[in-house]
DNA sequence: ACAAGGATCCTCT
DNA sequence: GAGGATCCTTGTT
């Protein structure tokens, strides 16, 4: 499994290296396929707008889960990156179910096994607040998968609250689907 | 103690 | 393509 020193890097290495790795619990084995970063100093971040309970796991070791309640319903799960006391987390936007396909078709009900999306991971995952800073290391944690033949790159979505430097970056990692040209941007 | 809004998803037209 | 769901977090009174 991916170790503590993996997420121990500068986020936008980390966010397009999680591109094609393993999230892992229980049964359920999900290939990361879409994520985005959120740097120190991102007025796009949680963390921008100083510490609070909610969003404390940003600033702590890497190599463990953030997870928050977005618009009441949806669990969005992030992996703390960089070192202890820098605020930095990726939020992995969209997965592949390569594991667990009947646990998720449970969870996810009608919504099927489409899980490009943030809410749907969380969903597919089963996860919940309890689950904001829990360590990479066990009953959660991901591995190492083979990297994607290409990656595609575009702003962040959902986040025209912030600077337009910050809204615009181009911090959004995409696996190019297999033998697909560039599309979809 | 209160009000506002959110790193979204699903359904229906 | 538009709108509602749904409730917690946050900053303010």
């Amino acid at each position: 499994m991916l170790p503590p020193a993996f997420y121990d890097r500068p986020t936008l290495d980390v966010a397009r290296d999680l591109l094609g790795a393993v999230v892992v619990r229980g049964e359920v084995r999900l290939r990361i396929v879409e994520a985005e970063a959120y740097l120190p100093g991102d007025t796009a971040a949680h963390a921008s707008r100083g510490r609070t309970p909610r969003n404390a796991p940003m600033w702590g070791p890497p190599g463990h889960a953030y997870v928050y309640l977005c618009y009441g319903i949806h669990h969005m799960l992030n992996l703390v990156t960089e070192p202890d006391g820098v605020p930095a987390a990726v939020l992995i936007r969209g997965c592949e179910v390569v594991g667990g396909h009947e646990l998720v078709r449970a969870r996810r009900g009608r919504g099927g096994l489409d899980l490009i999306g943030p809410g749907k991971v969380g969903q597919a995952l089963g996860l919940d607040t309890s689950w904001s800073g829990a360590p990479l290391d066990g009953e959660l944690h991901v591995v190492a998968g083979p990297p994607p033949a290409a990656v595609l790159t575009s702003p962040r979505v959902g986040i025209d609250y912030a600077l337009p430097e910050h809204r615009d970056a181009p911090w959004r990692f995409r696996a190019a689907a297999e033998g697909s040209v560039v599309s979809c941007f």
